[in-house]
DNA sequence: ATGTCCGTAACCTACGGA
């Protein structure tokens, strides 16, 4: 199977874009951020054969599941925090969730607290699954895990997405027993998935790593890569995909 | 290297968020 995660920044603004790409990729289940919507396009996707779990309230947020291989028991609810920025579904034989983690802004913005309390509950919510069974949870984590997933680590001092703290919290969703599955890069040696609009940061690969794909080990992976490609070009998120080719144990 | 882009509210520009 092929499964995708990618942060569109807008569902509605990048339709030009994400079409196509879906069409070409064909990916069995894509991960959805930043819809920034409460309408995703459902008949658009419908066409091309996908079926949607979306929860999405207005301009900001916004996630979803996209399947051709069926949506079920789909559930929007991240306990005590009503943004929308969680969602999962059944997917054939794999149970997918879609996250975008608050962002955190800065250290001292309540905001990084919130988003620290966000990767809590989403620990949490694990227990309800089992490390045993095929699990992928996907998304947008706004978190470099390590130094290397940032283009200079130096340019980091006293922000976010570098703290112990988040690193903490993306480890014990790791140990949990999810496989973080590092992507074959697109360009340079690091597996970027994002580069700031600004400054040319792409064209310089000053990116970072911060969506991921996290997966159960019954869930054995055959290829991963980040989609640089869709990165490029007008009208392009700030996000590049991340494909992966895995087969379920069965 | 605060240089771009998104949606929205309210008006052809400013704003919050990232």
């Amino acid at each position: 199977m092929r499964i995708a995660t990618w942060n569109v920044n807008s569902i509605g603004a990048r339709l030009p874009r994400f079409l196509p790409w879906l069409e070409e990729t064909a990916p069995d289940v894509v991960a959805v951020q930043e819809t920034k919507t409460a309408a995703f396009p459902v008949a658009e996707v419908a066409a091309l054969g996908y079926e949607v779990a979306h929860s999405g309230d207005g301009r900001w947020n916004g996630v979803a599941v996209l399947s051709r291989i069926g949506v079920d028991q789909v559930d929007l609810v991240h306990e005590g925090h009503p943004e929308p920025r969680l969602v999962s579904a059944q997917c054939g034989p794999l149970h997918v969730t879609s996250v975008y983690v608050p962002n955190g802004r800065t250290l001292d913005d309540p905001h990084y607290l919130y988003k620290l309390a966000w990767f809590e509950t989403l620990r949490r919510r694990l227990d309800r699954f089992d490390p045993a069974q095929p699990l992928m949870v996907m998304g947008d984590f706004n978190v470099a895990r390590t130094d290397e997933d940032v283009w200079d680590i130096t340019k980091f001092v006293e922000s976010t997405h570098v703290t112990p703290a988040e690193r903490a919290a993306m480890d014990a969703l790791v140990d949990w027993g999810l496989v973080d599955i590092i992507p074959r890069p697109g360009k340079g040696d690091r597996p970027f998935t994002y580069w700031d609009y600004r400054a040319g940061m792409f064209h310089k690969d000053f990116g970072m790593r911060i969506d991921y794909v996290l997966a159960t080990p019954s869930v054995v992976v055959r290829d991963a890569w980040v989609d640089r490609d869709a990165r490029k070009g007008k009208g392009s998120s700030d996000h590049a995909p991340v494909v992966v080719e895995v087969e379920v144990a069965s």
